[in-house]
This record gives structure tokens, sequence and C-alpha cells, in this order.
DNA sequence: AACACCCCCTGTCGGC
DNA sequence: TGCCGACAGGGGGTGT
């Protein structure tokens, strides 16, 4: 499902409705998310009170007065559902199948936050505050593609003698850590560049960044913070905590949009779809070079 | 190291 | 109508 507008919108909502709150029962409805859920998962969460929450990448990190980070990763399909009220009153607008309620928490004032996800690619750790960074699941992450991280030198250099094509580089988030699917497909339509170009052939070898950076880190930035804006894009699964939907799937120039017309100002192209490393690329021939 | 491929799981949709 | 394959916003693991 979330790529990084998604799951920030995800931690906004968790935001208010958990940071300064007590942790009083998790449920566990099965042992296993796409991991094993730790052990004691349930007994090291209640009693504590969140410090806060927030995002690296597409994981959600709530803090706990405990000095451990819960850490969630949605996966294709995770979702979290708020009630404020705490007993059962879901009048959000998508689907939702009780069958893949696999956690419950219920905070000290009522509060009913319910995770559900039916594919199950989705999973939670629980990791001490001070080994976060070197976590096997952290360590090896890229840059936030919105932190000055991410700028002409460092994709320059990331993308130096790589053969690898453009959509493949972006979508490893040992990288740049946050894009997905989509916003990869949007920030090359934007920024005019193929999928299919050799991540190396817009590097330069030594010097300053090649020329065709910087519009590209500019589309990554432009298209992310406008997704955040719109509340994330809402296709089959994602829904905001609150049941309400994204609308940044409304603005799309390219993603699902096969055999539509290029929306670039005076281009003539269509649309296509390509599969690249089992997955679908949207783009436009004729704009993008 | 870098890259390609298969896998995990459930649901949905389109074609026949 | 039903069945069946393809595909879905994720990425881990393994082979070359």
């Amino acid at each position: 499902m979330p790529e990084l507008p998604e799951v920030e919108t995800v931690v906004r909502g968790l935001d208010r409705a958990m940071t300064g709150k007590i942790i009083e029962r998790v449920e566990l409805r099965r042992e296993n998310l796409r991991f094993p859920f730790p052990d004691r998962f349930s007994a090291n969460l209640e009693g504590q009170t969140v410090a806060n929450l927030s995002r690296r990448a597409k994981y959600i990190l709530a803090r706990l007065s405990s000095g451990n980070v819960l850490v969630v990763h949605l996966g294709m399909s995770g979702r979290f559902l708020i009630d404020a009220g705490g007993a059962a009153n879901f009048h959000h607008e998508l689907a939702h199948k009780p069958a893949h309620d696999h956690v419950v928490i219920d905070l000290e004032d009522g509060t009913r936050i319910t995770y559900n996800d039916p594919r199950r690619f989705g999973y939670m750790l629980l990791v001490a505050d001070a080994e976060l960074d070197s976590h096997p699941r952290f360590k090896s992450l890229g840059v936030e593609p919105l932190g000055n991280h991410l700028n002409e030198t460092y994709l320059n250099a990331a993308f130096r003698g790589r053969a690898t094509n453009l959509k493949a580089v972006l979508m490893d988030q040992r990288i740049i850590a946050g894009l997905g699917n989509i916003y990869v497909c949007e920030a090359l339509h934007l920024s005019g560049l193929s999928p299919i170009r050799k991540a190396g052939s817009i590097a330069t070898k030594r010097g300053g960044p090649g020329k065709r950076i910087a519009p590209l880190v500019a589309s990554i930035r432009d298209v992310l913070t406008r997704a955040i804006e719109a509340g994330g894009s809402s296709l089959r699964d994602f829904g905001h905590t609150d049941g309400s939907l994204g609308y940044f799937q409304h603005n799309f120039n390219v993603y699902d949009r096969e055999d539509g017309s290029c929306v670039k100002p005076a281009c003539q192209g269509t649309i296509r779809r390509i599969v690249q490393n089992g997955r679908s690329t949207f783009y436009c021939a004729a704009c993008q070079k």
C-alpha cells in the first residue's frame, strides 16, 4: 500500500491519538504478520507512555517511555484505524474486514487503535532506541528524500557507473528511502527522464553533478510534498486513521494511466505500461528520454 | 557488489 | 455465472 506520503499521513494520525497517552492493553489476534511478533511484545508495550511518533523511510516509529521504539511497517495492505470512542464504530469509506484485524491497542483514555492487514506483508518490531540506527532493517537505509541529504551531489555519486535503470535505482531503499512504485513513476515523468535509462548515464564521473540530476531531485521533492499535502493516495487499501481517504491519486500524471494521454503541455504522447523487475512502470515515451 | 527472480498473502478485476 | 490468471502502493532471500 503505502509509500512515504501515505506513511507520513498515518504517522500524523497516530501522533494525534497516541502521543502522551498510556498504552493500557495490546491484543494480538494471531502470532505473526509477515514475521512472528517479538517475545513478550504485548507485555513490553502495556503500561508504556507514548513519547512521540515519527517516520523513517516507510517505517512508523513510536518512541516509548521505556526507551524502546515500536517499529511498524505497513507492507502493501496495512492500515490503522482509530476510534476515540472505544467501541467499534468504523464509519470509513473503505471496506473493512474484521477478520484481518490482527492487533488491537487500547489506550488508557479509551481510544482503540486497530491494525488491519489483509495480505500480512506488514510487521511490527520492538527495538531499543539506542540500537535503532544499527538495526538490520535500518542500517542500510538511504537518505530521506525530503531531507537535506538528498541533493544533486549525493545522487550523482549514487548513480555514477551504475548500469541499472533509473526506475530500479530510485526504488532501491538503500539509496533513497521512502519512494515506491507510484512516486518513482511520477517523479520520472515530471523530470522528463525515461525509466529505462541507465542511472549512470545522467551522472558525471567528476566535477559537478550531471545537469539532469537537479530536475530529478526537484521532482522527487515536489511530488512527495504535494502528495503529503493531499493526505496521500488512496487506491485500493489506503485510508487515513479516521477512515477518510487521501486524494493525490487524482493528480497522477502516469501511474495507472495506461493508454491515457500525456498531460505535459505540447506532448502528444500516450502513457505506456511496461514491467521492470516484476513491477509495473507507467511512462510517456514521447517526453521521457 | 550488483542484478534478476521468486516468494510471502489475500482480494479484485477482466477475459473467456 | 463461474473459473482462472494477472495484478496490487512492500521488500526479503537467494541465485548468478
